[in-house]
DNA sequence: AATGAGCGC
């Protein structure tokens, strides 16, 4: 007899439809908050935000378990995307089991949409076509449609039928692109599997010639044109071009000879990209060495409130320091230099950060409990504020959970902004290490 | 132009 897989699982890998999984959770989201929502559509069982051991942080998802699975069924339909703190949640039935996610099967991508389609509208669309396992609209941190999208089938054909119809499709006046979804390293390749006649080579000994170029590529099949760049004095820039006549032996002498040595140097040799490919691929590779850095000093700096106005900067410092190394420690003061009560510490690592929070979060100082959280930044900071505002509505009488210290008005100035904006103190990274930095990234990328 | 993130007491 054939075994039918349950389409989710609870705890013990038992099938329990009741079990739903919500993602896309703001970092503040409480307990209470998701009971509040999901009581509207049956009754809960259990709600949970998901969250750090040590530091209590939100992991930005949680469980809601109804009795029953139409109730659970009922929220999926009523309540996903529904805004909490101004940020559409996602829910989905609860599958412990990562493969399918991670297989990334019967996924879709789909870009040039009007940025007036939702996350509701985009499910609406897709879901003539199958079952969506998960569904989203890329936004800019204030929620704001990119344009382009994902939606997540339980099988291939879905997917496949919701391509073949709909890709080319005006949806709201414009043309949108639907197709397979493929991460980068198989875009890649796919774009490498096009037919090319010009070949590049670099890492070329200074000696190496057309002459020596022609002879070497010249085996794989009829050659048009040969270069080697030089400088104005005629050095050689050590890089060069080899165009084919024909595509089939460009490509044959791209899989011969790349990673091949001549003269102890170890040839590249690939296709030759047009300005613009190569333009693009350094502005990705750019970004991709600014987020590094970003994240690199992402989590390293604590914002401090409720400090007792006796402190100093010194003394904020002594106090944090058993936890690491402080590379930037400030107490926000008046223009009459009269401390507002709040500061910020900067830890060389965000485990000694993470560390600091937990131990120090909630612990009395002089006369009052010490607030610890990890300072956001600007661009966090705006999003969130932005979200709260238009989120506004009556205080709720659901459940509470008593807060283990008081609680205060989330959020300041973080000092990650000081990283890439340069205004106000506390700076934690000089201006001129930040560049140079940047300037280390760009030669050992860009060369 | 743009190709994600994600599962517990």
């Amino acid at each position: 007899m054939a075994q039918i897989q349950p389409a989710a699982t609870g705890p013990n890998g038992v099938a329990n439809t009741a079990s739903l999984y919500v993602g896309d959770l703001d970092v503040n989201i409480t307990d209470s908050q998701l009971y509040d929502l999901f009581i509207q559509a049956g009754q809960v069982l259990s709600v949970r935000v998901c969250r750090d051991l040590s530091t209590r942080r939100s992991l930005g998802y949680g469980y809601v378990n109804y009795s029953n699975p139409q109730d659970a069924a009922r929220a999926l339909d009523l309540l996903n995307f529904t805004p909490l703190n101004g940020k559409p949640i996602r829910i989905m039935y609860s599958h412990r089991d990562p493969s399918i996610r991670k297989s990334g099967t019967a996924n879709i991508f789909i870009k040039n949409l009007d940025k007036s389609i939702d996350n509701k509208a985009l499910h609406d669309t897709f879901s003539a076509f199958g079952n969506i396992l998960s569904c989203k609209i890329a936004t800019d941190p204030s929620g704001q449609s990119k344009g382009y999208g994902f939606v997540q089938f339980d099988n291939e054909e879905s997917a496949q039928n919701a391509i073949d119809k709909l890709n080319g499709m005006l949806i709201n006046d414009k043309q949108v692109y639907v197709g397979q979804f493929l991460r980068k390293q198989e875009r890649e390749t796919a774009l490498n599997k096009t037919k090319f006649n010009n070949v590049y080579v670099k890492n070329l000994s200074e000696s190496t010639t057309e002459e020596d170029l022609k002879n070497i590529f010249g085996e794989f099949g009829t050659i048009t044109s040969v270069v080697v760049m030089r400088d104005g004095d005629g050095k050689s820039k050590c890089f060069g071009f080899v165009n084919f006549e024909n595509a089939d032996d460009a490509a044959e002498a791209v899989e011969a000879l790349n990673g091949k040595k001549f003269d102890e140097k170890e040839w590249y040799v690939g296709k030759a990209q047009k300005k613009y490919e190569r333009e693009l691929e350094l502005k990705g590779r750019f970004e991709q060495s600014m987020k590094e850095v970003v994240d690199k000093f992402q989590g390293v700096n604590l914002y401090i409130k409720n400090l007792d106005d006796s402190i100093g900067d010194d003394k904020l410092k002594e106090l944090f320091s058993e936890f690491g190394t402080i590379t930037s420690c400030k107490v926000m003061r008046d223009p009459s230099g009269i401390s507002r009560g709040s500061g910020f510490v900067a830890f060389s690592t965000s485990e000694e950060a993470s560390r600091a929070l937990a131990e120090m979060n909630g612990k009395m100082v002089v006369s009052k409990p010490l607030y610890v959280a990890l300072a956001q930044r600007k661009e966090e900071r705006r999003a969130r504020l932005q979200a709260q505002f238009s989120q506004m509505r009556p205080v709720s009488m659901a459940p509470s959970v008593a807060p283990r210290m008081p609680m205060y008005p989330p959020g300041a100035p973080g000092l990650g902004q000081q990283l890439f904006y340069g205004q106000g103190p506390p700076a934690i990274i000089p201006p001129q290490v930040i560049i140079l930095i940047l300037f280390s990234i760009l030669l050992f990328h860009f060369s």
